[in-house]
DNA sequence: GCAAAAGTGTTCCGACTACACCCATGC
DNA sequence: GCATGGGTGTAGTCGGAACACTTTTGC
């Protein structure tokens, strides 16, 4: 075991003082575009001031992680169907800066977290001092702190979590056609992971994609059908070792 | 990240204090009696003097929570390949009874860590003072804080590692048959998850097992020969979607 | 008609299931 | 011999991969 340092009482060191931060990674899917979308907002202050990074804040008094994470989202923007999951914590000291000012200050903890919500409804709220705006995963800025770390850890979260969870329809309007989900898969995890026909014949067999019998045209082409998550019919599949590929 | 604080400097509270302690959640197997066991220390100070509970520390200064979970660790046990893997973060208020004693105190927040470690290397550490010992999880005490619900979930991660990673081969010996292998998955997962003979033809096609060539006699029977989980030969497998059953 | 996109079907093949059966040992 | 546990084989079945084909639209 690395680091084994032994203890004798009168020469341990003292508890260390953390505030406690939470930082969210927070995806999107741009339909039109193909492309993975992660919410950034600009630093107005000190350290790493006018440096992008993930939206997050200090956790106050009396209040909980969750409740911290959901503030300051909603501080920043405004979507529906929002649900935040733990991802990590990164802890190590000197993270952050402000640690080195002064040895007996605080330690700085990030706790992180993730969500995947709907590119078009999400209205992002402009409080006219710090920046905020979606990047594309592929033309990251530079992130204050450790935050590729904790966005690149968010990222494999979100590649496991669409192959194993409905969380595809989080991002998904209402009624899609199977084309769109195909290409929302194929836009998230690449090509090459499962054959159009198949990948529609299998999703259909699972049996939770109701056919709302509504046809969509799209330019030249047969017409799609719309579809809709049915919620209750995936409902005794939870938690069941389910791919959708 | 942090210090995200918009509008209204008055009326918002103030940042909270936190002491961050580290809580593990050891797992072995008893290959005798076929149980899972976890390792529990009792309390030797207050809140929950005598309470039995999660080893755990809390975090001091200059040290990573990692490098605090492998301390206190080694105060009490000691094992060869100790790999410990984040599992959560409970941070809620009030989930600390110290909370409370002055509105004004820390914050307790805990960062939970897992493993899996080897039953009869596993060597507990007596100090005299605070009791230790291995509880199986069909007879678990009542725990101080929150280390149920700790627990709990530490318990749903071993079994998805189990089905998922080679972690079998960190409790079992260096040589083991495939009955052994078969009997802990059966203890850790229950029974009927896969026949005997299907599990043993699935295991063997993988690869990654090396027949040493030596037989072992139990009893009456046949001898059955001793395997070696070949560590090379598994890295080519390693992050694939890969299912032990 | 022709291109384009949606949707269906079919064949091949590998993997898992469920068993039946053979092998080597203790007693 | 026979009970006991180890180990091998096989027939049936299910599901995924690959790809050809049909349908319905725009132009």
């Amino acid at each position: 075991m690395p680091g084994r340092r032994t203890k004798k009482p009168d020469t341990q060191r003292a508890l260390a003082d953390f505030k406690v931060g939470v930082d969210n990674v927070i995806f999107s899917v741009d339909t039109d575009q193909n492309r993975v979308m992660v919410l950034l907002v600009m630093r107005d202050k000190a350290p790493h001031l006018g440096d992008w990074s993930l939206p997050g804040t200090l956790v106050r008094e009396g209040e909980s992680l969750e409740d911290a994470a959901y503030r300051v989202l909603a501080e920043k923007i405004r979507v529906s169907n929002l649900y935040l999951e733990q991802l990590f914590t990164f802890g190590g000291p000197h993270r952050d800066p402000r640690e080195a000012v002064n040895s007996y200050g605080s330690r700085y903890l990030s706790v992180s977290y993730f969500a995947l919500v709907r590119f078009v409804d999400a209205e992002l709220i402009a409080d006219g001092v710090s920046g905020i705006a979606w990047f594309p995963l592929s033309q990251l800025p530079d992130l204050a702190f450790d935050h590729h770390e904790i966005l690149h850890y968010g990222y494999q979260r979100l590649r496991n979590k669409l192959a194993y969870s409905p969380i595809a329809f989080d991002v998904l309007p209402e009624l899609f056609t199977l084309g769109d989900l195909y290409q929302l898969y194929t836009t998230v995890l690449g090509e090459g992971f499962a054959d159009y026909s198949n990948f529609r014949s299998r999703l259909l067999k699972l049996g939770f994609l109701a056919d709302t019998g509504i046809k969509q045209s799209r330019g030249a082409g047969r017409p799609a059908a719309l579809y809709r998550f049915d919620a209750d019919a995936f409902a005794p599949l939870k938690d069941k070792p389910l791919v959708f590929i």
